[in-house]
DNA sequence: CGGGATCCTGAAGGATACTG
DNA sequence: CAGTATCCTTCAGGATCCCG
């Protein structure tokens, strides 16, 4: 998923597309992102928001987000640390996509527990 | 990226855009379904539009969008084989998260290839 | 023309343990 | 608290050949 950027060689139209999901399809990217809109996080919210995902790969996602300039990382130099997430400008430009995808994949997950329920019924 | 839906156990909010990325997240699905945005397309056409993407993967992800049902997929009894690809109507529902998803890759390509340069002229 | 059948690999993601 | 550091597994994606 992520490498996408380097390697297309030709890619006339439609190609920002794949370059938004670059940013954001990692595995948890998405709910990390849904998260961040509603404010400022520190890392062990996100490990309370999100069991089940790992301390590394919260740590490596975060890090990916940072680097495409939608994450911004704050480093309070206390004890015991302190580190706080938030959106950038340019992150919060991703807010519409993320609620427009939330809706839809609402609308989604309707559709397919309506077919589940139909073929039980059959 | 596939296998999201079913693993999760608990997954309290956000994972309807989770859901979404399911769906639109795999390799060429954004550009699948952008080029369907405007209009049927056949197998070749596609391979045509995405020099890079084998058959096989074409197949693969076209297979999954007819899936999850955003994709329909007609087949026409004729010699030699016509299959056309279109989106269904519940795709078509797909087309503003796309476009935005198309607008916002724009500009963070545009940020990208600045600080590209930015940091050549250091 | 529009696929299916195989085989393969790379890297995305996971489990676990340790640390400043 | 907020991470590294290793090691390991899986499977999405790719290469290639064949077919009705």
């Amino acid at each position: 998923m992520r490498n996408r950027k380097s390697g297309y060689g030709s890619c006339p139209a439609g190609c920002p597309v794949e370059s938004t999901l670059d940013v954001i399809g990692g595995k948890w990217k998405g709910i990390i992102l849904y998260h961040l809109m509603s404010g400022t996080k520190r890392f062990n919210e996100f490990r309370r928001l999100m069991p089940g995902l790992t301390q590394r790969m919260l740590t490596l996602q975060l890090r990916e987000l940072e680097e495409d300039g939608v994450v911004h990382r704050e480093v309070y130099p206390v004890v015991p640390p302190k580190v706080e997430y938030s959106l950038t400008e340019f992150g919060m430009t991703l807010k519409p996509i993320i609620m427009l995808m939330k809706d839809w994949g609402t609308q989604y997950e309707q559709i397919n527990s309506q077919k589940l329920t139909e073929s039980q019924n059959i």
